[in-house]
DNA sequence: CTTGCATTAGACCGACCGGTCAACTATACT
DNA sequence: AGTATAGTTGACCGGTCGGTCTAATGCAAG
């Protein structure tokens, strides 16, 4: 019950980080037990393996970031289509305080795990897959809120969405490869401007 | 000046195909010589290191693509936006036929690097930069010519090329999550309608 | 035939990888 | 006080990492 023991916390904390700020593969459980001061056999008996810390840290930074700010971009007292504007000032800031801090853009943990080891880890993938899902169900939400208020015209807000999802995570990719959270702001404006049209024909 | 040896070649065919499928950090030298059915003195020979050999299969992949089907779509003799749709399939198709080779999407070989190891090379990530870049001027020469026909009204170029290679990237990177191509097939339509308008005001 | 260079073989290097283990300590409950 | 359990230590494991080195080849020009 009592939880004077944060070992485990400490463990994800800096392995959230390092694992945002690197790559799966170059951050080692070495250096994690080194930088939370702790030894192998403390993270073993916390981790199984290092896919199951990995898993942890994708859970945690979902939350953080579902609880975080983009439960503030996604505020609905905010008018619909504004909320993405915010989101998009939101993602463009945290990125450039970053690379203030590191030098370097992070980009999107779940961006970079997916393509880092979709290929080789199925467990992980549906996991990345699945806070992907999330993310796209907020932009629909989003939508058909806009579409009931007359505020867009109607369209097919779950391939939008997922659209819209595919953009923003593009725009973070590119500002990665560039090195500049400028990207983002620059790119910014056309999110809220994709469509994907409703079939209706056949 | 003969050419005889293609140990070289053979290095970096085997590489090109690892990298894309799996990763940077998960391919070893050693993988990549027993593949290639050399031993590691022979590769140290071409290669002075492992980085020198990624930068060779950027090289390469990048020609690969130039003057394969993205030719092929960016084809002058095609109305300029129908370049567009036809990049999309040849996406699609392309990923949809590793999928069925190797049972996962790999990907854009150039994304994936990008968001592995940006943040760790920045010869790398400048490299790969530059591929981004020139994938942005065949956007932006592309909505050049359809403005100058008329097809669309005037647009920045420039930052759509932008966003248009970001909303690939994006979709790819979905698509790869979720291991099915068929993402790309249904946000693809949404590439061509993406703008960015110029900025007259101030 | 010889010299010289490009290529190849394969043993070897220290460092590090993810993970295991037995022993020890601190804590909580009875 | 006694016992069980959670947490911690640090040495240790086999294997692999990127990379080096020396010696042996293949080959081409003189």
């Amino acid at each position: 019950m009592s939880n004077t023991n944060d070992t485990r916390e400490r463990i994800v904390k800096v392995a959230k980080s390092r694992f945002h700020n690197r790559s799966y593969a170059d951050v080692g459980i070495k250096e994690i037990c080194d930088m939370a001061s702790i030894q192998k056999g403390s993270f073993y008996h916390f981790f199984p393996s290092k896919r199951d810390l990995v898993l942890a840290v994708i859970d945690e930074f979902a939350a953080d970031w579902a609880y975080g700010f983009v439960a503030e971009a996604f505020d609905p007292s905010l008018p619909p289509m504004e909320r993405i504007d915010y989101l998009i000032d939101a993602a463009y800031f945290w990125q450039r305080s970053s690379k203030e801090l590191n030098g370097h853009i992070p980009g999107c943990l779940f961006g970079n795990l997916a393509l880092e080891i979709s290929t080789q880890d199925d467990i992980l993938r549906a996991k990345l897959n699945a806070v992907f899902s999330s993310a796209k169900q907020r932009f629909k939400g989003t939508l058909d809120e806009a579409i009931e208020q007359g505020v867009i015209t109607p369209l097919d807000s779950e391939l939008t969405a997922e659209a819209m999802l595919a953009y923003l995570e593009g725009m973070i990719l590119l500002a990665k490869a560039e090195n500049d959270p400028e990207v983002i702001y620059r790119l910014g404006s056309a999110l809220k401007n994709i469509r994907i049209e409703l079939n209706t024909l056949i």
